[in-house]
DNA sequence: TCCTCATTTCAACATCTTTTGAGATATTGA
DNA sequence: TCAATATCTCAAAAGATGTTGAAATGAGGA
């Protein structure tokens, strides 16, 4: 992951649309689900949906398969948990260990 | 952490200048740096950090405190590692545990 | 008090993003 | 091959966001 990368991925989390469709893939598991599918769950136009679906996938967060007539999306779960990572590289100047656990940056400073 | 605080948040991340002010933040660590010095890092004007930063604190990524004639800019850490617990919650319907160890999404469907 | 330093505010402008609706493309079954 | 279904593409309009430079604020020291 770097910095275009975590930004393309911020931005696309930044959009209430995509926030949701990104949630609703997370909980939907590996499986996904077709993009129509999404489109009733957000109650949002094909087109719209389709923007956005392409947003996500350009920045890596989602991706396709087609499977007969349906496209079906599923989220790239460590293209999400990625996000933490790169903006918790080098808390407090290495002093603790943001995967480990939540980042306690009260007990490596100083 | 709820879906507003998240966008607002995402947002924020997803501007350069922010994503490297936070980043920034985040190495420094708990006591954080003055406002100034965050400009003199980012090589930018100080209208447009003090445009940056009120941003970020809004988003509640960071805070300030002043400190003499300096403002203190810091991380907030917990509501940058609860952006992904956010984005992680009900993951494949509760069959996987993504604040225990990455998310494995492979071992936790059908 | 007055001056200086650190930072914020403001408005105008430029730029980027999202929505809309119409039409195009791809896949399957009759 | 034709019709039906599922999805994507495109351009224009609307909306949101970032940048600039000048002026305002607020704190501390002489």
């Amino acid at each position: 992951m770097n910095e275009m990368q975590a930004l393309d991925a911020f931005a696309s989390l930044s959009q209430e649309t995509r926030l949701r469709i990104v949630r609703l893939l997370v909980i939907a598991g590996p499986d996904g689900m077709p993009a129509g599918a999404v489109g009733e769950a957000m109650g949002a136009s094909s087109s719209k949906i389709s923007f956005h679906l392409s947003h996500l996938e350009r920045a890596g967060l989602i991706r396709s398969r087609r499977e007969a007539r349906s496209i079906i999306y599923s989220a790239v779960y460590p293209a999400l948990s990625g996000l933490i990572e790169f903006l918790m590289r080098d808390c407090c100047q290495g002093r603790c260990d943001p995967t480990e656990a939540k980042c306690a940056p009260e007990t490596c400073s100083v």
